[in-house]
DNA sequence: TTAAACTTTCAGAAATTATTGAAACTTTAT
DNA sequence: ATAAAGTTTCAATAATTTCTGAAAGTTTAA
């Protein structure tokens, strides 16, 4: 496999693996693309690389900036914006760890919380309900913690978690 | 608010959490439902709550199955299949994650390897493509191996995990 | 100012994903 | 063997999500 190949395949791949966790394709195919960039890229070499247009390479370069793993750049002497990526993984994998919990986790985790803490007539299926999402609350409750104590020092929480572990 | 808004918000929820991970809205509202339940249910009562049609539930009740979150029931002297579903929430999480790391994760860790190992002439654009693309690779699988570490025993890693990152 | 360079927005189109419902298939009981 | 009961499949349709491209908006330079 010659380089062009392997780039290709590698930012299908991304793309791939970013759908099937609910993530845009091109945006996870522009995180890959900025990932292995060396320089700073504009929209348009963008736009160029990943065959899509300007309102959908904009859109997402947005979000990605949103989400805290994509950088604006400017180049000295240049009008137009660049961008570059997060590179150091640790870090990206926090941030984006976050994100998902405060847009996604932490909404369900009060809805959870409020539908257990019904008053009940104490019939079983009633019962049963409350207690089965009072589980699930806790759960996940205990869950979202967990990833956010290991993730408290964002330099290298993986390694330091593997070593945790087999002590 | 009351039982039956609960229930359905309950659901609704679930769905909508599912939604964001990647996996289809009725089969995460079908296990939602199931993990409430106090009964075994019949295809009938599940289309019948969730007001979806019976080829709709049959494909996602299967697809459950193989993900092995939901196990087919039977009651003596009825013909038909009953469904339950996992209400252990440490079984379930390690049954996902084992799932998703089979289905997802090391697929996309082989390609990984196969784009990262191309041998290069020695411009800095392809030896910043191998560098980035193995530090992936080898981020991926660690996160993967802690993934499997974690869960070894299902029964309450996640409590366990909790005492080792305190200690 | 003015206008060129650049970016964002968003209505409509395209692509993808999910759902329906009825036919085909399978199993069980007689 | 036959039929009734139940389940699965899948082509057609619906719903949702994504993408395009051009108009509108913004910024900068002269």
């Amino acid at each position: 496999m010659e380089f062009k190949e392997a780039k290709t395949k590698y930012i299908q791949t991304w793309g791939a693996l970013g759908s099937q966790w609910g993530i845009n394709k091109t945006m996870a195919q522009i995180h890959a693309l900025l990932m292995i960039s060396t320089e700073i890229l504009s929209i348009e070499e963008i736009m160029d690389e990943l065959q899509i247009s300007r309102g959908n390479a904009s859109m997402n370069i947005r979000s990605l900036i949103d989400w805290g793993i994509v950088f604006k750049e400017s180049k000295t002497g240049e009008r137009k914006e660049f961008f570059s990526a997060e590179k150091d993984l640790d870090k990206l994998a926090v941030t984006i760890a976050r994100e998902r919990s405060k847009r996604e986790i932490k909404p369900a985790l009060r809805i959870l919380k409020e539908v257990s803490s019904i008053k009940t007539n104490s019939s079983n299926v009633e019962k049963q309900f409350i207690e089965q999402t009072e589980k699930l609350y806790a759960f996940v409750l205990k869950a979202d913690n967990v990833l956010d104590k290991v993730t408290q020092y964002k330099e290298n929480w993986l390694s330091k978690l593997i070593i945790k572990l087999v002590k």
